[in-house]
DNA sequence: GGCGTATCCGTACCCACGGTATGTGACCTA
DNA sequence: TAGGTCACATACCGTGGGTACGGATACGCC
């Protein structure tokens, strides 16, 4: 037997046009809604601990329209993801070329990714919660094309000119490099003195750049098979 | 009104004697087949996809058992993880102590972790979710006893030779190569060719232990604030 | 050997939460 | 303005982690 329903919710905040029509609008608001409130939520309590009921009451919304948008919770995750990914990006691309030395541009960008890993949502979503959330593979192919190819250009600025690496030997530099960052940044986030384990971190790394700068510099090659 | 209940069940695999009653024996049986059965079944499918009544019905209890044994679900991921990094552990110091060159034990270790990290339990329990099921904090302080600690006498080894490395920076720097040879790790493990990435692997970083070792051979100092 | 007791574990149940089926009214289009 | 479609709301189900309770059995003691 149906039931009396209230009349429906009309969305307020609408800020510009990317969709023409009212309803795109509209619809467009209560999705991006969906995900923000996710995104704090999922930063705060983590994955497993938020309910979509929560998610969804945030949004004043209801689990219809969660699911109108999102195939699932781990989809509503994946846009979080992405949401939360592209931002630290663009963040990190911003220092980016400003300097005229491949090495000291390199450097700025590990500057800029400590601070972005530093940030909780990227913490939480990314580097914590992703892998298990996303399953590694699928974590892995949303990474390659966001923040991982920023250290990939990087690496290939400095240590693959004129073809001294192959694509191979390219990829595990990176990976190295990316995946000691990331543990590097999580750890400078819990520490005590925040700022100051960043600057011991951006020493230590910097130590250890200057030793392949020294060994590239003096015509060592890098092994290759 | 009471069930008939069938007789309770006694395991019969009793290898040795940890404890001298028939009791204890037992119940440390039941324990360990909980959680090897929970071991393969988190590796398999992963923590969230991992149903307690599969754990329970692998092992051949019920869960008034396994709520006997653990206070929950994460306790007995955390039982689990802390055999898989103890394995882990075991495993790599095996190898280690075995070289005279302090360098040469430092990349014989470096490949002994490579080889763990790619071991299925190590990678999905310890490095994908582990931190996510545990939070990072208990993570930490779990890994801080076991595999983390074997980096840090290793890093000590190389750079801190007669105290050239304060706490501080022996942190940071065991931060940052822990961070790589996980990542690493995980990314020789999804190669198409395993070997041959390991490889890759051990003479990358080989090069960046290499520079390192001209900068502080050739009196270089490792700065410190 | 008899007996109280603590340990170990089985059974039945609760309920939070992800997911689904179905419907309804507001919005676009003609 | 009439029909169709879209963007949701509502009610419901199944699963699964966790709990309350009780019974059975090995152990210590006499």
């Amino acid at each position: 037997m149906p039931v009396p329903r209230p009349t429906q919710r009309l969305r307020p905040s609408v800020p510009a046009l990317p969709g023409s029509t009212r309803r795109a609008r509209y619809s467009a608001a209560t999705k991006r809604s969906l995900v923000e409130v996710a995104g704090s939520l999922f930063t705060e309590q983590g994955y497993a601990a938020t309910s979509l009921d929560s998610v969804v009451a945030g949004a004043e919304v209801t689990k219809g329209a969660l699911y109108h948008h999102f195939s699932g919770k781990q989809a509503l995750f994946e846009a979080v993801f992405e949401r939360v990914e592209a931002d630290a990006c663009a963040r990190i691309r911003a220092v980016l070329d400003d300097a005229e030395d491949p090495w000291d541009n390199a450097l700025a960008g590990l500057r800029a990714f400590l601070d972005a890993v530093r940030e909780p949502s990227y913490r939480r979503v990314v580097v914590q919660e992703g892998p298990a959330v996303l399953g590694y593979e699928r974590f892995r192919e949303q990474e390659e094309r966001s923040s991982y190819a920023i250290v990939v250009d990087l690496v290939a600025s400095v240590l693959g000119r004129d073809g001294a690496l192959d694509e191979e030997m390219l990829e595990t530099f990176s990976r190295i490099f990316f995946g000691a960052m990331s543990s590097a940044g999580e750890a400078v986030s819990v520490a005590e003195d925040p700022e100051a384990a960043a600057r011991r971190v951006e020493q230590a790394i910097g130590f250890i750049v200057a030793g392949l700068r020294t060994l590239v510099e003096s015509g060592v090659e890098v092994p290759n098979p």
